[in-house]
DNA sequence: AATCTATATCTGATATGTTAGTTTTCAAAT
DNA sequence: ATTTGAAAACTAACATATCAGATATAGATT
C-alpha cells in the first residue's frame, strides 16, 4: 500500500508550484488550494498551517490567507488555537459518522422529493447523461473522473428535488468523509461497477415516481453507518493511518473552548 | 400587529448601547451581537452593514468586524458583494424551505437513533427536566424562555443520539427559519400547549425504544413542509412583511458569481 | 543530572493604511 | 426635462505594522 505521508511534506514545498492569479480574488484561490491539499492529505492531520508560512509560499500577504483559514475552520478542516497556531483537524471517526449520517438523511429526503415531483423530465435526461459518462469513465479506468461524476449525479438529485442549497451546505459537513474517501481511493478500495448499478436503480425509482423504492435504493447505495465502520475496520491499514496521524502531531490544547455557539443569548 | 421595522434603524443606533469586553476575543462578541440584531430583525433584510460603521459604533477596528461578517456570510445571514457592500440577506421562502427540510430529515434520523440506542437513561431524565421547565415557562407566559427550552430539548435529542455535532452544523442552515420564527413570535403566533404535548409524545416514543413512533411523532411536531408554507400564507401580514423587505432595499448585484464552491478541482 | 525560571521566539489577534472596483451624484449637453 | 458622463464618495479587498498570548529553550539553581 502506498502510504500518503511517509514524509509529512512542509507547507512550503506543497505550495511551491502554486501561483495565484492576481486577477481573481485571492481568498477563494487560497481556500481551494488549501482545501485540496488537506483533503488529498498532502498536508496531514495535526500539521501546523501557519499564516506566515502560507503567505510567504504564495507570495501574498497574511490577510487573505487568514480569511481562507477562517473558512476552512468553518468546514472543520482546520482548528485554530488562539495565539498558538492553526492545525489541520485530525480525522475523527465520530466526525466521519456524523457526516455519513447527515448525508444519508438528507439524500433520502432528496430522492424521495425528486420522485414525488412532477415535471422533472429535464433532470431525468441529465441523470442519463451523467450515467453514460460514468460508464465511459469506468471503461477507461479513470477513477478520478468517475468520482467527479459521482458527485455530479448526487448533486443532480438535490437539484431535481429543488433543494440545491441543501447539497452545498451538506458539503460543509463532509470534511472527514472526503478525506477517508481519498484514503480509500489511494488504497485501491474501489467498487465502480456496483456503484454504477446502484445509481441506475436509484434513477429508475425516481423516474418511476416511486419514493419508497428510491429511498431503499439510496440506503442500499450509501450503506448503513454500521457498514461504513465495518468497511473501515476491514482495512486496518486505513485505521492505522488515521490513528498514527492523530496521535503524533497534536500539540497541547488550551482548556478554554472557543465558544462558537451560533445562537448565544436568545433574541428578545 | 407590531411591525418590527416601521423605521429601519441605523446600525449605529442599534449598536449604540453595546460595549465589548476587551478581555474576551472580539470576533465572537461582534458575531453574537450582529447575529442577534439580524435574527431579531433589528437590522432588516437588504440593509447595508458596513465594516466601517460597525467598527465605529463598537469602537473596534475593522478587522474583527470583517472576520465576524465572514462568519455571518457562512451562515447565510449576510451577503458580501465585492467592492460594493455587505448586506443583510433577504428572507427567502426557498431558503426557509430548505432549512425546514434539513431540520426535518436530520431530526427524524436523530430521534430514531436515540430510540434505538441503549443506555440513554441519563438523557431521558434530562428530557424530563426540560419538559418540566418548559411547562413552568408556559405557566408564566414566558415565551422567550419557552423558546430557549425548545431549542435545548431538540439539541438533547441529538446528544442522546450521539450526534451533537450534527445539531450544531444544522443551526448554520436555519438562518431564515430563525428569522421567520421570530416574526411569528412577535406577531403573536404561538402554540405552546400543543408543542409541549407533542414534545411529550416524542420523548415517550424514545423512552419506549419505538423508533417508528418517534419518527411519526416528530413529523407531526415539525409539520410537513407544505404545512409550513400554509402556515405562512395563513398569515399574509408575514408574507407581506417579507415581500416588502425584499423588494425595497436590494441594490444591484454584479453579474459575476462569487464562486464559493467547496470542492473546486477534484483531488489528484 | 534534574528542575525551575527568565527570556527569546514562535503564533494568531488586532489596528491602521493603501488600493481598486462600484455606485451615486451632479453638472453639462441634448 | 432627459440623457449622458466624468468625478467624487462610497465600499470591500489587500498589505503592513504592532500587540499579546503560548510555547520552547537556554541558563541558573538545586
Amino acid at each position: 500500500m502506498q502510504t500518503p505521508s511517509d514524509k509529512p511534506a512542509s507547507i512550503t514545498s506543497v505550495l511551491s508550484e502554486i501561483t495565484l492569479d492576481s486577477e481573481e480574488s485571492l481568498v477563494p484561490q487560497i481556500y481551494r488550494v488549501l482545501w485540496d491539499s488537506i483533503v488529498s492529505l498532502k498536508i496531514v492531520p495535526g500539521q501546523l498551517v501557519s499564516e506566515k508560512e502560507i503567505s510567504a509560499a504564495l507570495k501574498s500577504s497574511k490577510t487573505p490567507v487568514r480569511e481562507a483559514l477562517i473558512r476552512l475552520e468553518n468546514v472543520g478542516l482546520v482548528t485554530v488555537v488562539p495565539k498558538s497556531g492553526t492545525y489541520v483537524t485530525p480525522i475523527r471517526i465520530d466526525t466521519f459518522i456524523e457526516g455519513a449520517f447527515t448525508r444519508r438523511q438528507l439524500e433520502i429526503g432528496a430522492v424521495c422529493r425528486a420522485a414525488e415531483r412532477r415535471g422533472i423530465e429535464q433532470h431525468l435526461t441529465q441523470f442519463e447523461t451523467i450515467l453514460q459518462m460514468q460508464e465511459a469513465a469506468l471503461d477507461k479506468e479513470d477513477y478520478v473522473q468517475f468520482g467527479i461524476l459521482d458527485d455530479a449525479l448526487h448533486e443532480e438529485f438535490f437539484i431535481a428535488a429543488g433543494l440545491d442549497g441543501v447539497w452545498h451546505f451538506m458539503q460543509k459537513t463532509q470534511a472527514d468523509v472526503n478525506r477517508i474517501r481519498h484514503l480509500k481511493r489511494i488504497s485501491g478500495i474501489r467498487r465502480g461497477p456496483q456503484v454504477l448499478e446502484q445509481h441506475r436503480t436509484i434513477v429508475a425509482a425516481i423516474q418511476a415516481g416511486d419514493a419508497p423504492a428510491a429511498s431503499e435504493a439510496l440506503i442500499n447505495h450509501i450503506g448503513s453507518l454500521e457498514s461504513e465502520i465495518e468497511k473501515l475496520t476491514g482495512h486496518p491499514e486505513l485505521l492505522a493511518f488515521i490513528e498514527n496521524q492523530n496521535t503524533n502531531l497534536i500539540r497541547k490544547r488550551s482548556g478554554k473552548r472557543s465558544a462558537w455557539s451560533t445562537s448565544s443569548q436568545q433574541v428578545s
